[in-house]
DNA sequence: CTCTAATATGTAAGGGCTTACAAAGGAGAA
DNA sequence: TTCTCCTTTGTAAGCCCTTACATATTAGAG
């Protein structure tokens, strides 16, 4: 069944039906009735492809998306799936690993002839922006939750790098001073919760020592032993700051283990830190909001309107069991 | 770019282009290896549009996912689109929440053309069958974690009933005569658990009672509130299953809250299950496997295979902290 | 009842690829 | 050298739409 057998049916013409298949105003209100009955009759429904190949558009938008990434980040994508899809766009998936070459995937994802890319929950490092760079010429490019200065490339990002600078200067109103921070890996996402950390010293007037700063995998057990050590090692620290949930709730775990009790918040504020006793705090980098207006941004631009490169929304603390203390 | 301006530079005709692109072994190692370097040269991918369009294949598969699943899924989803595309499939990824028209949602995206769809994560009903009979008359349909029988419908299926059955008989053999069971509706894959808890009553010469199969919503908070009324009420228990671990755990901390200690079982194993303290106990269905097989055997099935319409794997149990007591 | 100006519809040319069929080229045999 | 018979390549007809432009219809004005 095709626009032909369609327009056959009713006498008109394959344009006209065409017509009415986009919404066009010139159409007779009688022969747009009956076209729209007869298509409906035959359960006929237009192909994307052809309709792609005409126009250039394929009403796709490729979602390239670390699977890496903290389980919390389900919803999210889910969120970013309808909101493409209230306005009119599709959502290619395509995923990546920690592992895999994150700029194949995305040129990749530019070839498959979306109109636009949205790359979500990614732990982006500098080599990437040259991929970014060449996609970006291809189709716009949206980032969710980092900050890159490349043409074509816009940003909507939560501003984790005040909260992380509040949340420290909290804490040395508590007389918290040896604040230890656990990141996942050089990512630009967390150089800026690093830069935050940071500024929170330094805004009180002391200087955050790196061997307070410590990378580790993003996996309980390997946060286990990482505490462990530290602790072995006689590294003091009165207060925990993940990078994630997942790097917090290692060291909360840990610390029980070990009888010890201080501080511990992470980022993200997942679902996970509500389901752990005792409650995990975190920051909430409020990650539905991001999406939605990643994804609200992206269609607008691929509208033709102009959109602003760089977005940000505040975070905020989500302040639980073991934020006071 | 296109198939054309490949076809001048290397002077040959659009026909031997597409033949190497489409790895046909009729063409000459030298003129192959010409329009390759070519191809590479100019950066050239064929367009999957007009590629469709020639074919009447999309080479996407259409995952339907229920987004109001367990966040444990989002893993999942991943390796759902990792094994297509190892397939040479990409994910056209449709969510669909639990108040939302699956079956809109299933016929919306069989007609965006997908080649197959697979359908995951999913609390199916009877009334979606005929939607899933529509849509498999267009392309195949593969059913994660539910049996189906309908026609172009595909299965994989774990054996969560029998590990149900299996559980019963364990903790009666511990004396627990009384389980809860929580679940959070009258899905099929529900459905299914209840009747191995049936089965697990029957076999050991009890009959299951039905004051102690509660249906509750899929929160924390809920399941508090229902754990605490059903204590209220003076309902006696002695251990809870419950048919996602987000049920169990709400379960565990509300008994915690209590004072209470008994055996809480829940299913999925999710990440989630050994973050929690005490860590619980849960029945692994093995979302991996099933996803992984799920994907290569809609992929066999599109390639022309005979696929078996049901296939099952054995469910386990996962034995932590709330088992043993 | 014309004539003009909208408005509604039709025609036909793409869009970039696949593929059946036709044609040309080359190798080996006679 | 000429004649088959493969192998390699080319031609052209789709696939199903969109859309610029041409044409037909209609309404309103005169």
């Amino acid at each position: 069944m095709n626009i032909y057998d369609i327009a056959k049916q009713c006498e008109v013409s394959i344009a006209t039906v065409s017509r009415v298949l986009n919404g066009s105003d010139k159409v007779r209100p009688a022969t747009r009735d009956k076209i729209l009955a007869v298509m409906k009759e035959n359960n006929y429904s237009p192909s994307s492809m052809a309709r792609g190949l005409g126009t250039g558009y394929t009403r796709m938008v490729g979602v390239l998306w670390d699977s890496d990434t903290d389980s919390h980040f389900a919803p999210a994508i889910a969120l970013i799936e309808q909101t493409l899809r209230q306005q009119g766009m599709s959502t290619l998936l395509r995923t990546v690993s920690a592992t895999e070459d994150k700029q194949k995937a995305l040129s990749e994802l530019a070839q498959q002839g979306v109109d636009g890319i949205l790359v979500a929950g990614f732990g982006l490092t500098d080599e990437d922006e040259a991929a970014l760079y060449t996609a970006a010429s291809r189709a716009p490019v949206m980032v969710v939750g980092a900050n890159i200065n490349v043409p074509g490339v816009y940003c909507v990002q939560c501003d984790e790098r005040r909260a992380i600078a509040g949340l420290v200067a909290d804490l040395f109103l508590r007389q918290r001073r040896n604040i230890l921070l656990l990141h996942d890996g050089d990512t630009l996402s967390n150089r800026e919760k690093v830069e935050g950390y940071r500024e929170g010293y330094a805004a009180a007037g002391y200087t955050a020592e790196d061997s307070r700063i410590i990378q580790v995998e993003p996996r309980l057990d390997a946060v286990n032993t990482c505490i462990k050590q530290l602790l072995m090692q006689r590294v003091s620290f009165d207060a925990v700051i993940g990078t994630t949930d997942m790097l917090a709730l290692g060291a909360q775990k840990a610390l029980q283990r070990t009888g010890l009790s201080m501080p511990v918040i992470g980022c993200n504020n997942s679902p996970l830190a509500q389901c752990v006793t005792p409650e995990l705090s975190s920051i909430d980098n409020h990650a539905e909001t991001l999406c939605v207006t990643a994804a609200e941004l992206l269609c607008r631009c691929l509208q033709g309107e102009e959109v602003s490169p760089y977005t940000v929304i505040p975070a905020d603390l989500a302040e639980r069991d073991t934020f006071r203390r």
